[in-house]
RNA sequence: GGGUCUAUAGCCAAGUGGUAAGGCAUGGGACUGCAACUCCCUGAUUCGUUGGUUCAAAUCCGACUAGGCCCU
């Protein structure tokens, strides 16, 4: 068995994820691009570890913040850590909001070595790359407008990959999806007290690398960082700042939501936060009868 | 009480006589290597209200209402 936590961001993953734990003798795979990452803790809402209740975690802050990492590595490093668990004879706990990264792990995407030097046409128009990506064939349509993407694509097709158009395939045939969710307006308000309540912490944590302004990946990336180097360099007013965060991590469920009830068959719960537990009876009746 | 300016979608806002730009938010969606990324779609039969001028008004004139500023 495979359990799979998902769902927007601050629903209350990360404590059912420990719970299921502790009911089916598991460990929990981190499934959260950005808790890949070490030093990204706070504006991450990593658990602490007193949250853990020393429930194994693993692909956990094994990044440091000037690495690089994609679903390439994940796809890899999150089926291993499958079969170790397995063999453990423990039950695998996927958590985390990253879609694409749960998906890659799950079904079977097949990721190649790049075999060159990726190119980034920067001078070429976004015209141009689609001129030549259409000499390829192309069997499926892609979208003309985003570059990040055409350049990526460009690039497989000149290392001979053959996009497919059928549907994706689980590779496990155990795994059971549960996805946390609750009325949006609540969800949003949730987002906001949590990011005040991380606030004070997080511009500790936010503030060295800023100051240094460090740019790399995962500090561009993550929501509650990038937006506090225009502060700590003097360009924006903090109350500016809070208001871009909660904005963009409000955005960000929505477009995990887009994800979720889209490109996965996934078991709805509707959270109860007044009585937890009652969610996680449901959840856990829910799994017994699923086999 | 007098003077003056403003009044366009949830918010910011362009348009000063010819039939309502844009941005943000919201909602929906895409996504095989930055995925907390990137990208796409999404709204006003109507411009505070009301008279009038005009073939034609958000745009001009009057009144009223609301708000800002100044004076008393």
């Amino acid at each position: 068995m495979i359990i799979v936590v998902c769902g927007p961001t601050a629903v209350g993953k990360t404590k059912m994820s420990v719970e299921l734990a502790k009911i089916y003798n598991g460990e929990i795979i981190n499934a959260d691009s950005m808790q890949i990452y070490k030093g990204l803790d706070v504006g991450t809402a990593k658990a602490t570890k007193k949250e853990m209740q020393h429930i194994p975690h693993h692909l956990l802050s094994i990044k440091d913040v000037l690495d690089d990492y994609s679903v390439f590595d994940y796809q890899n490093d999150a089926r291993v850590k499958i079969a170790e668990i397995k063999s453990r004879g423990k039950v695998p706990i996927l958590v985390g909001g990253t879609g694409f990264y749960i998906k890659s792990a799950l079904y079977d995407y097949v990721f190649e070595e790049d075999e060159y030097e990726p190119n980034s046409y920067d001078d070429l128009t976004n015209e141009e790359l689609v001129l030549q990506i259409d000499a390829y064939e192309m069997p499926l349509a892609y979208d003309v407008h985003n570059r990040k993407r055409l350049v990526r694509l460009l690039n497989k097709l000149k290392s001979g990959f053959e996009p497919r158009e059928d549907e994706y395939i689980q590779v496990y045939d155990d795994v059971v999806f549960i996805g946390l969710t609750t009325d949006r307006e609540v969800l949003y308000e949730r987002i906001d007290k949590r990011f005040d309540e991380m606030l004070v912490d997080l511009i500790d944590e936010v503030k060295p690398y800023a100051l240094k302004d460090v740019r790399s990946k995962a500090l561009m990336t993550g929501i509650g960082y990038k937006e506090f180097y225009p502060f700590f360099q003097g360009d924006k007013k903090l109350s500016e700042v809070i208001l871009e965060c909660k904005k963009s991590s409000r955005n960000y469920a929505k477009r995990q939501y887009t994800w979720f009830n889209n490109q996965m068959q996934i078991n709805w719960f509707d959270v109860d936060f007044n009585d937890f537990n009652k969610t996680i009876d449901d959840v856990a009746t829910f799994i017994d009868n699923y086999f």
